[in-house]
DNA sequence: ACAAACAATATGAAAATTCATATAGTTTTG
DNA sequence: CAAAACTATATGAATTTTCATATTGTTTGT
């Protein structure tokens, strides 16, 4: 990454979100891999600490990942004690997961420390590039799903 | 994506730089699969319209993937037509990837629609947004690069 | 010039992911 | 109210990806 920052792919906006994106999450995603934890069960667990027995379809579009795969990961989940599925009441399509009190442990500690590394990136970036970085993220996601 | 924006998730740094990087991406990468191409080969013919003869460990440094990934996507590449394999003439650890005219037609045919992909995004933005888009990523890019 | 350390790529085997579709339950419509 | 259309989740099978390591070639230190 070092050279060539004159090309078009150095400059191509997919390339750069993707690159941003993966860049700065490589550092966190370390540490949840030294827990025993995949990226993807992280970020089931995030989403549950504030939406506690979200559907599968819910959790795979805030996941940002495919339905099938979000299943096998619960699945693997369910494994390692970190959450149990149950039915919804008035839906017998749907199915709920909850967290279980270590999956809750878990994702609480995980979320300080996502905190933490957060702010860890915005303070490598000058202030007034540090203010305005999430706004222009928001803005950008909401204009891509306008279109959508 | 719709409810919910005042949780941890829904404003989480890593979360906004993902969920901005799989949106934008979508409706280019499906383009990418219409041509019958997967999206891993769309970044290496990308790469290698500018930097082409790379080597698979360049290569898989700008298209965000393990090299041994890579290695095998080339292999598929290299059945479709798409490019070659070339050992390196000073040093025969190094493998050299070229495209092949046909590849390279492609390729750029490619290049001009993710360009124009680009515009189209960054026409829904406000001009003054759409401006400081780029500049923050490349910031961002950086100060993690600096980091590491 | 030789051994040790290093670097680039490839590969086997296990695991994860995708794609299409099955299964089960719910809503709509005529 | 039955049939059709739709929604949510699960699953089989093929493909991809990962991880560890093998292989081959180069550089460094003595």
């Amino acid at each position: 990454m070092s050279d060539d920052k004159t090309g078009f792919v150095s400059s191509y906006l997919l390339y750069l979100l993707a690159a941003a994106s993966e860049g700065a999450s490589a550092e966190f995603h370390a540490k949840v891999r030294d827990q025993g934890l995949r990226v993807p069960e992280w970020r089931v667990l995030a989403i549950l600490v504030e939406q506690d027995g979200a559907m599968i379809t819910r959790l795979a579009k805030f996941a940002l990942m495919e339905q099938s795969r979000l299943t096998r990961i619960i699945d693997q989940m369910i494994d390692k004690g970190l959450v149990r599925r149950a039915p919804d009441e008035d839906d017998g399509r749907r199915v709920r997961i909850w967290l279980t009190a270590e999956g809750r442990r878990r994702a609480e500690a995980l979320v300080d420390d996502a905190r933490g590394h957060e702010a860890d990136i915005l303070s490598s970036l000058s202030p007034s590039e540090a203010e305005r970085l999430k706004p222009a993220l928001k803005s950008l996601i909401e204009a891509l799903e306008a279109r959508a």
